[in-house]
RNA sequence: GGGCCGGUAGCUCAAUUGGUUAGAGCCGACCGCUCAUAACGGUCUGGUUGGGGGUUCGAGUCCCUCCCGGCCUACCA
């Protein structure tokens, strides 16, 4: 048995506080999308997800629900299940921070971040607002008649908690020697700027313990203290990317998978992805990931989603709404991968009808049906081929080719730039060569036209599939593309349509979106 | 305050690390076609590249300055 190269993916690990959004579904789509383009190319995949489901927040948004905070972990679990089925987006492990597999992880990356010499237990100092929960900093302070205000105007008192902490200074050189020797370990670039930047300034211990809660994994006893301490979320939560592949803790299949190749994550949290984790890593002398993969946040109308301003959507609604394979597509080719983007009923409508039911789905139905009509429905046969049938073979052959470099540079946007940019020159081959016309002239010709355009729209849906998997499947059916042909190496000339091979008869792909019309009597 | 990113056609974005008349898709207008999901093809309209100054034979690209938007500035996730 041949040995894969292996590809490892992870999306970020969402907080169990509440259900998915928008951006959850962004993110799992895009991730989704990277992890069948590499099982497309022959790599052997391993698509994680999970759920970051301690901490104080949980415990208090249980106690809100009347639920316990296991019992609010599980009901976001299945929520998220849910959105990664209906989103054609399922990871192949879903690693939640209350298992017993991942517990068991965190205590090895704690006791090899000890061993290694970079905890030790002191007093953490700040300013807290008991109102916000959270510690300030000097300077974001406001002072009023002697008292001290957090920038949202609650009360700040001075606070002294025992704490663990990591040497997180002493990695400051090491980790922009690694951001120096590893330009891409940040991507896209400007992301990166700002972590060096922000490393460049040092680097401060990390208080990685907390014991004003205990819903979390528990520190082990140590005769220094006393106290009980739950681990601090970052170790909790971002230790879940490996534990999936048991590298830490022992032998098993997937340990192969480790390093990652990618962490898909949002700007928000490149520090704690690019900063804290290599560092963690380091301490634990694992290999580290080999890129952190940031996109942006999306805007409805330009508009942060938020329940104030009443434009919260819920991601299963607009999928059920235009789509599956459609809303995919949106994100993907509409939002420049890195940057923030924008979407609107409008946006969404004008890219799925243009590009997937006007450019594609009508190519695919216009030529199916001719061949269904005229060829007796089964892939007609090629004749002496001319300039034109060569130039559109040679373009949806090197398809693929330019698609992958812009995924090697994770960038779908450009990807699908590309592929319809060829779909376009097929509605163009197809119209100048007028196979209706030829129907009568020239029947022969006719049937050339049509065996390439069907070619075309093969080698067109093969790397298509890991953008929109359920229409771009369909069409391969319809075009009798077995299921073990579909493959990026199927996609070359040896593997072409074969004239006379049956075709099932052919049914719309990628309809149209139409407005529904307002009803008359509602 | 300091730092980073961005501002290019009505909309969404390009422009090979300064090099010809700044491109593409969508939208819009007109023409053609009838195989097709009222889809497709062709032609056209459309930009003082946020403002101003500078360097250069040459600036969307480099420098200065101002305006606008977003983000970071050591522990909410």
């Amino acid at each position: 048995m041949t040995q894969r190269p292996t590809y490892m993916i992870t999306t970020a690990i969402p907080y169990a506080n509440g259900a998915p959004h928008i951006g959850h579904a962004y993110e799992r789509i895009a991730t989704d999308a990277f992890a069948r383009w590499k099982r497309l190319e022959g790599f052997d995949v391993l698509f994680v997800t999970g759920m970051d489901e301690h901490g104080q927040k949980m415990q208090r948004t249980a106690e809100r629900e009347g639920l316990t905070p296991q019992g609010l972990a599980d009901r976001t679990a299945a929520q998220f299940q849910r959105m990664g089925e209906v989103l054609d987006a399922r990871a192949d492990d879903i690693v939640r921070t209350t298992q017993e597999r991942h517990q068991q992880t965190v205590l090895e990356i704690w006791r090899r971040m000890e061993k290694n010499g970079d905890i030790y237990l002191s007093k953490y100092a700040g300013w807290y607002s008991v109102r916000d929960e959270a510690y300030f900093d000097e300077g974001e302070l406001t002072e009023r008649d002697g008292k001290k205000f957090s920038p949202t105007g609650a009360p700040v008192e001075w606070v002294e908690e025992e704490s663990w902490f990591f040497r997180l200074s002493a990695y400051a050189e090491k980790l922009l020697a690694h951001y120096e020797a590893n330009p891409d370990f940040i991507t896209p670039e400007h992301y990166k700027n700002e972590i060096v930047a922000f490393v460049k300034r040092g680097l401060a211990d990390l208080s990685v313990s907390r014991t004003t809660f205990d819903w979390g994994i528990p520190i082990p006893p140590s005769p220094q203290t006393s106290a009980s301490h739950v681990m601090y979320v970052w170790v909790d939560a971002l230790t879940n990317y490996i534990t999936s592949t048991g590298w830490l803790t022992g032998q098993g299949d997937r340990v192969r998978f480790w390093p990652a190749d990618a962490h898909v994550i949002g700007k928000d949290i490149t520090r704690f992805h690019a900063i804290y984790w290599p560092a963690f890593l380091l301490s634990a002398n694992a290999p580290l990931p080999k890129q952190i993969v940031v996109h942006g946040f999306l805007f409805s109308r330009g508009e942060k989603m938020s329940k104030s301003v009443g434009n919260v959507v819920d991601p299963i609604e607009l999928a059920e709404r235009y789509g599956v394979d459609q809303l995919r597509y949106f994100f993907l080719r509409e939002i420049p991968f890195g940057q923030d983007g924008n979407y609107s009923h409008e946006a969404i409508v004008n890219r799925i009808n243009a590009d997937l039911a006007n450019d594609l789905g009508n190519l695919a139905q216009r030529s199916l049906s001719m061949i269904a009509k005229n060829c007796g429905g089964v892939v007609p046969r090629l004749h002496a081929t001319a300039d034109e049938d060569a130039r559109i073979l040679n373009e949806s052959g090197g398809v693929i080719e330019i698609a992958k470099r812009a995924m090697d540079v994770y960038r779908p946007d450009h990807a699908l730039a590309e592929i319809f940019r060829v779909v376009a020159e097929a509605n163009r081959y197809f119209a100048s060569q007028e196979p209706w016309a030829k129907k009568k002239t020239d029947p022969q010709r006719m049937e050339t036209i049509l065996y390439v355009t069907a070619e075309t729209l093969r080698r067109l849906a093969i790397p298509l599939q890991a953008f929109v998997p359920a229409g771009a499947g369909a069409l391969l059916d319809l075009l009798g593309v077995p299921e073990d042909m579909r493959e990026f190496v199927h996609a070359s000339a040896d593997h072409a349509l074969k004239s006379g091979a049956p075709l099932p008869p052919p049914t719309p792909v990628f309809p149209r979106f139409v407005e529904e019309e307002v009803a008359p009597n509602s």
